[in-house]
DNA sequence: TTTCTAAAGTTATAGTATATTACATTCGCG
DNA sequence: CGCGAATGTAATATACTATAACTTTAGAAA
């Protein structure tokens, strides 16, 4: 009721929604820097409140770090459902892991927080942040769009998604740009992308006939 | 001359080698915790000098972060050299894969360090730290065994760089722990090597035929 | 409506880190 | 032997995290 507004509106003694300002401070602050660009005193400055006030929301700065981290899974989560949902030639995985590719390149600060750091890491098991980075990798199961044949499902949404996770490092470490850039980033998901489907669409009809293990 | 120790052994004004026992140490202090755990101050307190002689030797923390970097880097060469030059029944490609896997488990913060932070991206092309992490990507061409047909090697060696950085990325962040553990680290990366070597063969087998290009 | 309590904010302060400046010591070369 | 460059020290400015004690306000209860 207070204010829609991030920013502190008029001068009055409470904030009005500090936690959630806090949040979209946060992220638009490791945009570029990462998590250490997120600092709460300056966060307390730019939203208008005194350095301490912060802390009546978060205990400390991991667990700040740890919402942000938490927000950031669930924007990634939408941004590939939507990916996922709109009418395309391509595939289902294809899009999500296109989409995956260019919000890592795009938003790098955001991505080394929710990729590269240990909060994701110390996430306790009920927690937001637990439950917001199973959310987005059961995504990537959806996007296989095969029946639930034994563990077939979850492995191969692993491979991909850790093959996904690595081209992208690699291209913020700049390993794609000079002599070794002859494929670009977008051929080598492609790449991991059709790999992943021969593989299941082989696990899935090696499974089909009962016996005689295919070698 | 002075002393052969990383730490200062008798009371002397000038340490002897306080620059290579700085990163000796800070790659300590990286060991569990990462580029965080490297404090200057700290550092200059366990190595018995001043607060302000490191920077005597580094310009700021980043530049002695590079350089912890570059030597981590050396460091991972020289387990990848010793991996590809032990004789063994696995291929060259798999034994560095896998080592470099148990690399990126055991020593997880250096690990961060090095592939984590932005400190590489900002390396400038003729640092230290530039060198020596295309000397490391280096040995991973090495490791494909293949003859030098145009872009394929590299494109390869990308890849499968790309895919062990992945499963190395969610390993640390607990994504085989749980219900979607039900593939092993060793086993992803064992995919990723015969999937590279595959590709290889087919690259190659298709690039002595001049024409017809096989769909 | 009034009162009262808990939530949310404030000022003041301690502790730790980076980094700079000005000064001191020592190594090693001529 | 003496001098300059390299390397160290002490003192200090600035920035950030975090805590303690106090203040304001919203909103429920009387």
């Amino acid at each position: 009721m207070r204010s829609q507004l991030a920013r502190k509106p008029e001068k009055t003694y409470h904030h009005g929604d500090l936690r959630d300002a806090l949040i979209k401070a946060a992220l638009r602050e490791a945009e570029h820097g990462g998590a250490e660009a997120i600092s709460i005193k300056a966060l307390a400055k730019q939203l208008g409140v005194s350095q301490p006030a912060p802390y009546r929301h978060f205990a400390d700065r991991e667990a700040l770090l740890a919402a942000v981290t938490a927000e950031a899974f669930r924007q990634l989560s939408a941004i590939l459902r939507d990916a996922m949902a709109k009418p395309s030639k391509q595939s289902k995985l294809s899009r999500l892991a296109q989409a995956t590719l260019e919000f890592g390149l795009r938003r790098d600060g955001i991505y080394r927080l929710m990729f590269a750091s240990r909060t994701v890491a110390c996430a306790a098991k009920g927690s937001e942040l637990h439950d917001a980075t199973r959310r987005t990798f059961s995504l990537v199961i959806e996007a296989l769009e095969a029946p639930a044949v034994g563990y077939l499902r979850e492995r191969q949404a692993l491979k991909i998604w850790a093959a996904l996770h690595g081209v992208v490092m690699l291209a913020e470490q700049g390993l794609f740009t000079g002599e070794a850039a002859h494929a670009t980033r977008e051929e080598l998901v492609e790449d991991f992308v059709s790999e992943t489907k021969a593989a299941l669409a082989a696990a899935i009809k090696d499974a089909r006939r009962p016996k005689k293990p295919g070698a």
